[in-house]
DNA sequence: GAGCACTGC
């Protein structure tokens, strides 16, 4: 094909037709020259207007007809030889339609309420109890929960709780709400005879802390876990008995159980811990909670935050009553960027109007930008004011009058850590926060090549997710005598990682969020001023186990204006997911549910995924659900994810697809270990296979993982994390339990060869991959050596480019076939990225594409999807594409509405039908696609 | 030529 490309191009430059010359062929007079330009440029327009030709060959056409209309299509009932039988039909009819009929009140004056009394299970559980109180183990762990500052309010949280269904606790970190309120209840329940009246859930939002906390307090009941106390997370469990028990899990362990029991009907409690932090299923719970207590008049809803905004959540419960706990950590003392440039005396590299440099000064004087507005509003007259009252050197306060001095600062940074050093002699770690892989790396350096800190007084750790740190229990254990440990870490060791002996933290002042932009669509990552909410919670880091102290690299004035909270994550994300989600619980139309969110998202954003959802065919023209979007409601990934799914299962690839599915919907195993980026950027390509897909490579890595020997071996050649491929392997199971509810697979093992018949058709994949992520189609202009020099995705007028992480990016590898691609995720960064990719050729988008229309032009017959995606074709193809979309348009959703599995090994009408879309979506060897380059910039 | 962090019976 590439090969067929380049003659092509060179016909074209012997034409004299050439593109791009800006010059017209010599000997052209007047008008000639006028007439020569106008026709280049229609014929220039014509070229961007189609991506090429499209042209079944005479053979090719006739086996597809052959095995289409080898049998009729419609004789394809529920009696043809399929699996699937007219009960199994009938159990999904009604499920789907009791899934979009009626409404979640409804269908909780439905639901049966469990919390029913067992009186000899009761005293079975008081004498359990009590024994348990004479415990030697028991005792001494309760003397030290009895010091703890939330046990002295053990009778006020308990009345509290008695008498209100909604109660608000705040409390600081080391007050003891999470290990302690859940187990006075339950002790409570127990003492008094009614255990088995008592169930608790305690969210968490992260899995981590679920497992953790449900450890720390068995432990202080002198248990095992699995008896009174236990956890649940996804793909991991060890549950307690089924009365008087408390369970720790994960918020969206229990959104995902709501979806079948909306009203918890074995639950009478429900603790939400750290909704502070305002994570999407912890807001998405809280709202849903209001609508459930109306008929759950029993349930007790309990809700946790740190003491910074509780106010606001007893508000929006109807100012619910608001208990606070008084939290105990040690003082941390705490220093601003004055303070720290005082300490160090340090001086920026500053372009200031005395060196010579005016005209640059005068224009960041100058600048209308708002950041610069602010600074001169709030930081500068902060900077003379300090002056005046003359604490501060005079050297300082200029200095904070620049506003690079806003900057992140290595060397300043550096300053600090070597002043903390040199003149704090007492034991503690140094916690560095700053805000991604480059500066963690570039510090790093700066510490190891410095020689301030050798390795015979210093043990210097990067956290990063990404990074493979060579042994990460090393960062949790106490430095050696002697040695301090320092450790430069992004925001992972804000919440979601604890060092214990931090004594001393450096905040950057910054953090990097994503961001989700309603006008242009797309997703941003962006380093942003902190919160005092994180701000206060770095600072916290650092008074764990004694006094600690924390230099804040920004000056006081910016810490009184920065925002107070962190924006909630609903208002900040896509929200396809999250509709789906509300669509399968019955919470009705989406513009009247997420309005009672606390913090409702833009409906702007609402429009896009429902536009979205109902372009992929999950959500009907009134927002219903369709069978597809039940489908997709039901398994655990994002919509699009989904669908790419059941396509797996459906054209008999699953486990590939689910390795992809797993990698994209998860994350990948792919880690950046520092100082060695390259040579591991060289073994991500070298299994890549040289397919340009990003998501074959994510196969790969899985595939070989899972049937490699030497897994350990492999991991460690490859960088890549077993821990991230064995939770993928473990996702991939879970989803056939789903497929399996679903009736689309009647084996739950992702190898079983009638499931994958053609996992090694890389090119039905590549189909499959573009199935499910339609629309997410970006089209290349290509280079003169077919190598990719702008994208554009079709959902706008942007540009983006491969992410460098991409197998598709770099400048000397990429040679493209088609100029077609999909892909999952793009994210405007440092420049507008596509993160992972799949070249695909134009008949998978045609078949699996919307808006297909037909047009007949001067030229021809022409043929486009999604408006944007025209070829040209003949006439003869375009029937046959035109009937067989249809054709295969109807068997598919007839495959969906009619979930069941294909027997591959018996021939059937079915069988047929699959196998000739099959030969349709991987005829790659079509006419020319045409993807040449104009020079000129204006191209798109 | 670059990668905040979480999460799903």
């Amino acid at each position: 094909m590439s090969k067929r490309y380049y003659n092509h191009k060179r016909q074209r430059d012997e034409d004299g037709d050439a593109p791009g010359r800006t010059r017209h062929p010599p000997g052209l007079k007047g008008k000639d020259i006028g007439l020569f330009y106008a026709r280049r440029s229609q014929a220039r327009k014509q070229r961007k207007e189609t991506l090429g030709t499209v042209c079944l060959s005479d053979s090719k056409e006739k086996e597809i007809r052959r095995l289409f209309y080898g049998k009729s299509l419609e004789n394809l009932n529920l009696t043809d030889g399929n699996s699937y039988t007219h009960i199994e039909d009938s159990i999904f009819k009604r499920s789907y339609l009791s899934s979009i009929r009626g409404n979640i009140t409804e269908k909780l004056c439905e639901a049966p309420i469990d919390m029913l009394r067992v009186p000899h299970l009761d005293e079975q559980l008081k004498n359990e109890f009590d024994k348990k109180c004479k415990d030697s183990k028991y005792i001494s762990m309760f003397k030290f929960r009895e010091k703890l500052p939330s046990y002295s309010m053990r009778e006020a949280l308990l009345k509290v709780i008695e008498e209100n269904q909604v109660v608000v606790i705040s409390g600081e970190t080391g007050c003891g709400k999470t290990t302690q309120v859940a187990q006075f209840i339950l002790d409570d329940y127990l003492m008094k005879g009614k255990g088995s009246m008592c169930k608790i859930i305690c969210t968490q939002p992260r899995r981590i802390s679920a497992i953790s906390v449900a450890e720390r307090v068995a432990d202080e009941r002198a248990e095992k876990l699995g008896v009174s106390v236990g956890y649940q997370i996804r793909l991991e469990k060890k549950l307690p008995r089924d009365h008087g028990s408390i369970v720790y899990c994960t918020t969206g362990v229990v959104l995902k159980q709501m979806e079948s029991d909306p009203a918890l009907s074995q639950v009478s409690h429900i603790i939400i811990d750290e909704i502070h932090e305002r994570s999407v299923p912890s807001d998405f719970l809280i709202t849903l909670l209001r609508e459930i207590i109306k008929r759950r008049t029993d349930l007790k809803v309990i809700l946790m935050s740190a003491t910074l905004n509780s106010e606001a959540f007893s508000k929006y419960y109807n100012n619910c009553p608001h208990l606070n706990i008084p939290g105990f950590t040690f003082p941390v003392e705490e220093y601003f960027l004055e303070d720290v440039l005082q300490m160090t005396k340090f001086k920026f590299n500053q372009i200031g109007p005395q060196n010579g440099n005016r005209f640059y000064w005068k224009k960041k004087q100058d600048n209308k930008d708002p950041a610069h507005i602010e600074f001169k509003e709030y930081i500068v007259p902060y900077a003379r004011q300090l002056k005046s009252e003359g604490q501060y050197d005079v050297q300082v306060c200029e200095q904070l009058k620049d506003i690079d001095s806003e900057k992140i600062n290595l060397d300043l940074i550096f300053d600090l850590v070597v002043h903390i050093c040199e003149s704090r002699k007492e034991d503690g770690a140094l916690l560095v926060f700053l805000t991604g892989y480059a500066e963690i790396s570039n510090l790093y350096k700066k510490l190891e090549t410095s020689k301030k800190f050798p390795t015979s007084k210093y043990v210097i750790f990067p956290l990063h997710s990404q990074m493979s740190t060579v042994d990460q229990r090393q960062i949790f254990l106490p430095a050696p005598t002697g040695k301090r440990k320092i450790i430069i870490s992004t925001n992972i060791a804000e919440t979601s990682v604890t060092i214990d002996d931090v004594v001393f933290v450096i905040d950057c002042g910054k953090i990097k969020m994503t961001h989700f932009d309603v006008d242009s669509n797309t997703e941003k990552l962006e380093p942003l001023w902190v919160s005092v909410a994180n701000a206060d919670q770095r600072r916290g880091r650092a008074g764990r186990v004694k006094p600690g102290v924390c230099f804040h690299m920004y000056s006081r004035a910016r810490h009184m204006i920065i925002e107070k909270y962190q924006k909630p994550e609903i208002i900040r994300v896509r929200l396809d997911s999250t509709i789906l989600q509300a669509k399968i619980l019955q919470l009705g139309k989406i513009e009247e549910f997420f309005p009672k969110l606390m913090d409702p998202p833009d409906s702007k954003a609402i429009q896009l995924s429902l536009d979205l959802l109902q372009r992929l065919n999950a959500l009907d023209d009134n927002e219903n659900l369709t069978p597809l979007g039940y489908h997709l409601a039901k398994l655990p990934v994002a919509p699009q994810v989904g669908k790419m799914i059941l396509f797996g299962a459906i054209f008999s690839c699953l486990n590939p697809v689910l390795a992809i599915a797993a990698s994209l919907d998860f994350k990948d195993a792919f880690q950046i270990p520092l100082g060695k980026e390259k040579q591991a950027d060289m073994k991500k390509r070298e299994i890549s296979d040289g397919l340009n897909s990003d998501h074959w490579l994510l196969y790969k890595a899985l595939e070989t993982y899972e049937t490699e020997g030497n897994t350990q071996r492999f991991c460690y050649e490859y960088f890549l994390s077993s821990f991230t491929l064995s939770q993928l392997k473990k996702m991939k199971d879970q989803f056939m339990t789903y497929l399996m509810d679903l009736n689309f697979v009647s084996s739950l093992n992702p190898r079983d060869p009638p499931l994958n018949r053609n996992s090694r058709n890389a090119s039905l994949i590549k189909a499959v991959i573009c199935a499910g992520l339609f629309p997410n189609v970006a089209v290349l202009r290509l280079d003169q050596r077919g190598r990719a020099r702008t994208i554009r995705s079709i959902d706008g007028e942007q540009r983006y480019k491969f992410h460098p992480g991409s197998v598709l990016s770099g400048y000397n590898t990429c040679v493209f076939e088609s100029p077609l691609i999909v892909y999952y995720k793009k994210l405007k960064s440092s420049s507008d990225f596509i993160h992972d990719a799949t070249m695909v050729h134009p008949l998978p988008i045609i078949f699996f594409g919307d808006q297909f229309s037909h047009k007949l032009t001067p030229d021809g017959h022409c043929i486009s999807i999604s408006k944007f995606l025209t070829f040209k074709t003949t006439e003869g193809t375009y029937r046959v594409i035109k009937e067989l979309r249809d054709r295969m348009n109807w068997f598919l959703e007839h495959k969906i509405t009619h979930p069941g599995f294909v027997n591959w090994n018996e021939p059937s009408n079915e069988m047929n039908v699959l196998t000739a879309i099959m030969e349709l979506i991987t005829s790659e060897d079509l006419g020319d696609i045409d993807n040449e380059d104009d020079d000129d910039d204006d191209c798109y």
